[in-house]
DNA sequence: CCCGAATTACGATAGGTGTCGTACAATGGC
DNA sequence: GCCATTGTACGACACCTATCGTAATTCGGG
């Protein structure tokens, strides 16, 4: 009905001043979450769970996505049924430099080094 | 036991192309191990083992050593008794390039953020 | 040839984690 | 109001992991 849906919904997210390095490293560390995160870094705007199409069960995705929020490498909003999910670049760079580029990059040119492309 | 006393005990270590981002990404988020290689990285020339105060016990100590020597981010070599270790910074270099100089800095960020060196 | 120093091996343990399946809840459209 | 879509909650499970303590191994030196 509103023209701008405002969601009651509200997650819980990390400050910025919250978010650790080694939580980040960690969320990185794992196939599906660095898979979302390189994906999301590509798209021009945030993206919804249900785009992703990995081969989990949408309760391990669930969870995944969460690990990535409470570690503070993305911010997600509800919007409507959907949950839509972006990379807290910003934050991410005030705090580690260049980290999260390096971190894509390295992605990117372990992906064509194994030639399995996520 | 044996005759051969060349001091070469062997440690298996992945080749260069065995090393994962993910394999590496999660060696280091691990708060002990993210301290040790903060301490190898301005170090000189290879540290021993036993130069490394840890608020751990000496086994855990030698666990966290081998995942990082498993996962690619450090050589460990025998000299003696003692186990010398140094970062595999051309390795690492080569697949993922400028991410351990980030990661180092990042570190460095966050414990002058905190307040809390290693 | 024994001793001490450095490190490992092994077993134990408590807690974390990736995964699943099913049942449940929130939302917007009809 | 109903229902399809979207995502969550919860329980379960196997596996991994950080940690410890103690016994064992390796090596150089006396």
């Amino acid at each position: 009905m509103n023209a701008v849906t405002t969601s009651t919904r509200e997650l819980a997210h990390p400050t910025r001043d919250e978010i650790r390095l080694e939580g980040v490293l960690h969320a990185l560390s794992d196939p599906m979450r660095l898979r979302i995160v390189r994906e999301l870094a590509v798209a021009e705007s945030d993206l919804s769970c249900s785009y992703f199409t990995l081969p989990v069960t949408k309760s391990t995705t669930t969870h995944h996505f969460r690990v990535l929020r409470e570690s503070g490498v993305i911010r997600q909003v509800y919007r409507g049924t959907a949950k839509l999910n972006g990379l807290r670049r910003e934050d991410l760079d005030l705090l580690f430099p260049g980290l999260l580029d390096r971190v894509l990059a390295a992605a990117a040119l372990e992906a064509d080094r194994l030639g399995t492309d996520g």
